[in-house]
RNA sequence: GCGAGAAUAUCUAAGUGGUCAACAGAGGCGGACUCAAGAUCCGUUCGCGCAGGCGUUCGCAGGUUCGACUCCUGCUUCUCGCACCA
């Protein structure tokens, strides 16, 4: 007999997989699911082997059933991180390079290679595939590409040339964080600080300076009727420049920005802060009024310059409230324009005075700000004077009015800084002219969205909600970027397609992914993707022959029937693929289905590759076998939701699998003849079988290993302390062993073709039938019968532990028929409450007065208590408890060690008889 | 702040109106086996109880109901997302 040798069978079962998983069309029903493609710019964690596990176990199981599984994988390439990650390497960067060489295992001579970006992708994704492969997925490699193939390119732009066609891909204009340093835009994973930073749209409001504009920053243009002065630092450093031809003052850091926010900006001359105080400015607006001092004005944010309207803007009313204490600006009082309920007549002066604010270096100022800006856009009204409109309405009208008449001109900003770049440089606003945008904020395409998203089965159902917010709200998507790797778009080369919009409808692609390759990319023209995807017809088709086979693979695959993914995807990945597939794919080809993932924990803390919080998948599966891995991360939690790896309990789950390995080991060549309990546990059987493919069928996989293990097992156990001593099993358990290995090894599948090849079974147990439930094989009055029995001896334990003292004999006394009868009168009745009079009416039961009452409200406890698959059934035909005890009299002797006495409650041999009722005899321990 | 979920015993976690002191697993404790350890098996793991029982529990506070872990309202805490990017 061989030994449970996880590594062994590994090595057995890799040799006969070799191409095992290579999937054809073929006459079978296809199934066809896909998973993310990873973006392989470090090594494999156990959460990634989640990801990519549940996958395998549902298409594992659905080849067994029968279908034409595909399952294939490829590697998304394209983007800018690795760019970042080989630059940093370059330079040295000691984080960045112990990462790679510590903790992904990276051998030096690779290592030298990634100061080319290509080299990080292609060795991670060898690395992927080498350990997707160990850990036993049955992906067909054979269809695997990356995103940066010549052939896959041609895809892409046939992708955009149908979405161009369709009116979805626009151009703008764009605001986006920028590098001066690197001329980049810049993305959150290249922010060393300020990744929260949102850009926000400043009105700026020009007051007049002599010949020149200081221009103010806002973002409520419309209390410029309550402006009582600007405020100026004094320490600042200031410009005068010719914006756009006209002069203005600004912070020297402004007169930069401006200049990246389409502005020619020529700098003229430096004014020191403190040259501005006390000069007069005005605007047609608000008239004439005075620079003031103040030390809290940044010359990072915005203009450098502010307007200040201390009736309603706190850090105003307090900065001039402290220099009129000092003595100064006396004549200046607030004028207050709008009116908000619970606010007093100065809000401003209301809160900071509710508030028992001293200082402007009060902690809440902020918070405070914030209150009042918000009471006052949701319920505050401008002055009847000022035009009475609500504050929202008024912002907008007064923001165009100014731009169109008072030369007021928009700025963007930061509401959070600084934000700061991983160079080391200062991040800026930067307007991108020629950005293409994804319109998909058109309702029409959204329409389309919903409408199949409705029609989407969606894993678990609870996501639907988040989907169908997700398509109300996605605005347009900046498609296309500067740098990383990438397809060139099509009417701009010198841009590239943005990496989550070249990985939409990749899953169209598996399906001739291994065709294509033989075609030269020249000859990929629109067209030839027309006809494949499409069946469009055209002339001169190049390589016909080949193009009709790539025809027939996508018919026979597409649409998927699954999806899978991480729920971090729902609110962009996800939703996008649906966007594009209705746009570009007649509705037949459109999805089936999505399942969304929860994500993964270590030890109760995130997974996180940058704070070394990370298992990897390669040395867990060293460590503890593949089929411990995939078993463990697979019954921990269901698919969707959160699971938390420790070591510890993954120890305990190859425990699991070897005691699993034995127990088959040993059973398999049981030979002895059936027994009445062999009927009991091939009836339970069918339950468990059923149960797991119901769990399967819904991507339950945590449910299909409790019902396919512990299930199992627990029945196991009582059969075998069920078994007449001295007897084996019978080769009933034949049968079962097959079952067994063939429920478990979707999820243990390298144990499960070395048993199978045990069990002398046929081919691969991978490819194996999945068991199917037959109900001839059920019996419930033996699963009952069987209940029955084991409720008595949990009953007969139970009282033994509490009255400690040696039995000599137990006597089971069995309920009387007149109780049973009682018991199947309140069983069918439907109104359990009142059942006992009708029961009282009979004559009969009248003669046993108090007797017979007493028995019905037990009874109706009784059935209380007991769950309705034992209840129903009863309340049609009664089990002959005489005959169950009796076949079970010789165990029950054995189990208790004391004779065993069978008899009627009302033979009268014990007064504790009495209690005695149907599914609970009375029990007699002396 | 906005949106979507979640909260159950030591931990993971099942449970959508009576099957519930609450499936299952892990861990702990006790025992059997053993020279010993591991593995395996058995018992126990809210409190009380020398007859199969009783009491108090499922984030907090209320409510609906003959009856609530399950339904409703409010609160607290946690997770995910909120975009130019994998």
């Amino acid at each position: 007999m061989s030994e449970f040798d996880l590594g062994k069978f590994e090595d057995e079962a890799h040799e006969q997989w070799i191409h095992a998983f290579e999937s054809n069309p073929s006459n079978l029903e296809k199934f066809y699911l896909t998973v993310a493609y990873p973006y392989p710019s470090g090594a494999m964690h156990v959460g990634h082997g989640r990801t990519y596990i549940v996958p395998d176990v549902i298409a594992r199981f659905w080849r067994m059933k029968g279908r034409q599984v595909l399952y294939p994988m490829a590697f998304h390439v394209t983007g800018a991180p690795v760019i970042g990650i080989s630059k940093r390497i370059a330079n040295k960067d000691e984080k960045t390079i112990r990462l790679y060489r510590d903790l992904y295992k990276v051998p030096q001579n690779v290592l030298d290679e990634f100061v080319d970006p290509l080299t990080i992708v292609r060795h991670f994704a060898g690395e992927y595939q080498r350990v997707m492969t160990a850990c036993g997925l049955s992906i067909d490699w054979r269809r695997r590409f990356t995103t940066v193939d010549p052939t896959y390119s041609k895809f892409i732009e046939w992708q955009w040339k149908h979405l161009y066609e369709a009116g979805h891909v626009i151009k703008g204009v764009h605001p986006v964080r920028y590098c001066t340093v690197d001329e980049n835009p810049v993305g959150d994973h290249d922010l060393l600080e300020g990744d929260k930073a949102e850009v926000v749209k400043f009105t700026l409001v020009m007051f007049r300076f002599g010949d020149a504009f200081i221009p103010t920053a806002t973002l409520r243009p419309e209390t410029i009727h309550g402006v009582t002065n600007l405020w100026a630092n004094p320490t600042v450093v200031y410009v005068k420049a010719l914006v756009d031809g006209k002069a203005w003052i600004v912070s020297k850091e402004a007169a930069e920005k401006l200049a990246l926010q389409d502005h020619t900006v020529e700098i003229k001359e430096e004014i020191n802060g403190k040259d501005l105080i006390d000069k007069k400015v005005s605007h047609p607006l608000c008239g004439e009024i005075t620079i003031l001092p103040a030390e809290f004005v940044d010359p990072d944010m915005a203009s450098g310059l502010v307007m200040s309207v201390p009736a309603h803007a706190p850090f105003d009313y307090i900065a001039l409230r402290d220099l009129q204490q000092a003595g100064k600006y006396k004549e200046i009082k607030p004028i207050p324009l709008i009116k908000v309920e619970g606010y007093g007549e100065i809000p401003a002066q209301f809160a900071v005075e509710k508030a028992g604010i001293a200082n402007q270096m009060d902690s809440r100022m902020d918070a405070l700000t914030q209150e009042i800006y918000s009471a006052e856009f949701s319920k505050g009204k401008l002055f009847e004077k000022y035009g009475g409109k609500p504050v929202r309405v008024a912002r907008d009208d007064v923001a165009a009015l100014m731009v169109e008449k008072y030369d007021s001109a928009i700025m963007y900003e930061f509401d959070v800084r600084p934000v700061v770049c991983r160079c080391g440089n200062r991040v800026r606003v930067k307007i991108l002219h020629d950005q293409w945008f994804l319109k998909y904020s058109d309702p029409i395409w959204k329409q389309q969205v919903s409408d199949h998203l409705g029609n989407m089965a969606l894993v678990p159902p609870e996501v639907r909600a988040e989907f169908d917010r997700t398509v109300g709200w996605l605005k347009d998507w900046a498609c296309t970027r500067r740098v990383g790797l990438g397809t060139r778009f099509p009417w701009d080369t010198t841009q590239l397609i943005e990496p989550l919009s070249d990985s939409t409808i990749y899953m169209a692609y598996y399906t001739i992914a291994h065709k294509i390759r033989d075609i030269d990319s020249k000859l990929l023209t629109p067209e030839v993707f027309d006809y494949i995807f499409l069946g469009k017809k055209s002339d001169d088709l190049p390589e016909k022959k080949k193009l009709d086979v790539m025809r027939n693979e996508f018919l026979y695959w597409y649409p998927y029937n699954y999806r899978f993914s991480a729920k971090d995807l729902i609110s962009n990945h996800l939703t996008f693929q649906i966007f594009h597939h209705v746009s570009i794919f007649p509705k037949d080809k459109l999805p089936a289905g999505m399942v969304v993932f929860g994500m993964g924990l270590l030890n109760g803390a995130k997974m996180s590759s940058s704070k070394g919080n990370v298992f990897l998948l390669e040395d867990a599966v060293a460590e503890f076998g593949a089929d411990t891995v995939r078993m463990f991360l697979m019954g921990s939690a269901e698919p969707w939701q959160d699971f938390d790896w420790r070591n510890e309990l993954v120890i305990s789950t190859k425990k699991q699998i070897e005691r699993f390995y034995s127990t088959i080991m040993e059973l398999r060549n049981a030979s002895g003849e059936p027994h009445d309990i062999d009927k009991w546990l091939v009836s339970r059987l069918q339950s468990h079988i059923e149960r797991t493919t119901d769990a399967l069928n819904n991507f339950q996989t945590r449910q299909a290993l409790q019902e396919a293990w512990f299930g199992i097992e627990t029945d196991l156990k009582w059969y075998r302390r069920r078994l007449p001593e001295n007897c084996e099993g019978s080769h009933e358990l034949h049968t079962l062993c097959s079952v067994w290995t063939r429920l478990l090894s979707p999820f243990i599948p390298f144990t499960g073709e070395h048993l199978w090849k045990e069990l002398a079974g046929e081919g691969l147990v991978s490819f194996a039938p999945w068991p199917v439930a037959d109900k001839k094989l059920v019996s419930p009055r033996i699963e009952l019968s069987e209940e029955l029995l084991s409720r008595t001896v949990e009953d007969i334990e139970s009282i033994m532990k509490l009255i400690q003292i040696t039995p000599k004999a137990i006597t089971i006394a069995l309920a009387p028929e007149w109780k049973h009868e009682i018991f199947r009168t309140i069983a069918q009745s439907a109104d359990r409450t009142t059942v006992i009079k009708e029961i009282m009416k009979d004559d009969r039961m009248k003669k046993r007065g108090k007797e017979a009452t007493d028995a019905a409200r037990q009874c109706t406890t009784l059935i209380h208590r007991l769950p309705p698959q034992v209840v129903t059934p009863l309340a049609l035909e009664p089990v002959n408890e005489h005959a169950v005890f009796e076949a079970a009299q010789a165990f029950l002797e054995h189990e208790f060690g004391v004779p065993v006495h069978i008899t009627d409650a009302e033979k009268g041999v014990h007064v504790k008889a009495a209690t005695a009722l149907p599914f609970k005899p009375a029990i007699i321990i002396e």
